[in-house]
DNA sequence: GGACGAAGTGGAACGTGTTCCTATTATGGA
DNA sequence: TCCATAATAGGAACACGTTCCACTTCGTCC
């Protein structure tokens, strides 16, 4: 597994590399959404890209960084779509529980895409680190600012709790995606975690 | 990924075959003990085990039913080591973090080997079911027992508790072993869950 | 002991992630 | 405009998981 960064947008000078890197993700995304993981095989990821598959292992040096940075672009709008409207419910519970269903349930409606995303995601090892953790920091945000629709008050504690939530989601997915439980039971799994560390 | 299941103990019928078999899950730990995942070469574990590599395809039908039996056996190690004993502690919060820690400090003495069996476990998919579930069930075993030391009045509630709790360990363990988590932050993160968890 | 099927051996072959090399094309400064 | 350098194309080559095949050995039943 290689050591250096993908490329992020801000690394790329010229419109026409933001457009290939634009190329190279949408067609990650299409083949993951059509075969999961399996199928975003590098050299059918160039081809459709139209791009050289050197110049694709230029900008994603493996294919777990490749999948990671989709899995972060995707995470970004559905950030982006959350931060747009206050989230319903009377109680952090409820409102926490509102996100995650409305995340899983984007993630649900395209199983092989969230499988390629999910496994790539846990088999990153640390050279990925720069990848994972802005995922981190947008699953910790959506979650904390469920917790406070009005953003303050957030407490060394209210961060732990959404860690852990983030963790229990995370293994209710790879469950979920590895076919060793179905959807409901993942949302109930997540429905009882919350409950149970979010009781007001 | 092949969907047969591994050869388990009361498949073989002959001595030799479960010699064979103990061979194998030897030079796999050995492998993985010394390189990590990556040095666990189907080619190497099937030649430091004296055994065709056909013959390691028949016991396992994979790399990653070959990690996760390796996993399972273990664990049943550990299981039986705790059951040993009574677990140390006064509340339920510090009876299972105490066998957490406990845990934890085995699989951290042996950083290489924990990368190898965690990253299989996470990596699994379907046709690994049988092999996580034995894995999933002495977990959930050993928290329960450390919640109840008297081993009854174990509720419905209980038992999602120790699935919280695996999910977080698990999760913490995939941060540490992939580099992006400290031991350190490793053990707070699963006290910190733990504690929530268990406010008695 | 001989015949038969199952299990094991040894190794070739294939697919896919990754690396590497050469030729060609863009790009930016003199 | 022309040159130097970087970026890209195109594709061969390599590593390792996996499959497959021909042959041999082992165990069992007659």
């Amino acid at each position: 597994m290689s050591s250096a960064n993908s490329l992020t947008v801000e690394d790329l000078g010229s419109a026409a590399q933001r457009e290939r890197r634009k190329r190279i993700l949408d067609a990650t995304i299409a083949l993951a959404s059509q075969g999961g993981f399996d199928a975003v095989q590098m050299r059918a990821v160039a081809e459709q890209a139209d791009v050289a598959l050197g110049t694709l292992y230029r900008y994603f040096p493996s294919k777990i960084h490749l999948l990671v940075s989709a899995l972060g672009r995707e995470f970004e709008k559905a950030e982006a779509l959350v931060r747009e409207r206050p989230v319903p419910g009377d109680t952090s519970a409820e409102r926490v529980i509102h996100i995650l269903k409305l995340t899983s349930r984007g993630l649900q409606g395209d199983a092989h895409l969230t499988e390629a995303l999910t496994r790539a995601f846990m088999f990153a090892d640390a050279s990925v680190a720069t990848e994972i953790h802005q995922v981190g920091m947008l699953m910790s945000s959506m979650l904390t600012r469920a917790m406070h629709p009005d953003h303050t008050d957030i407490t060394e504690e209210d961060v732990a709790i959404a860690k852990v939530i983030g963790d229990v989601w995370l293994s209710a997915l790879v469950a979920w995606v590895t076919g060793r439980s179905s959807a409901a039971d993942t949302g109930n799994q997540i429905e009882v975690a919350v409950n149970l560390l979010l009781r007001d």
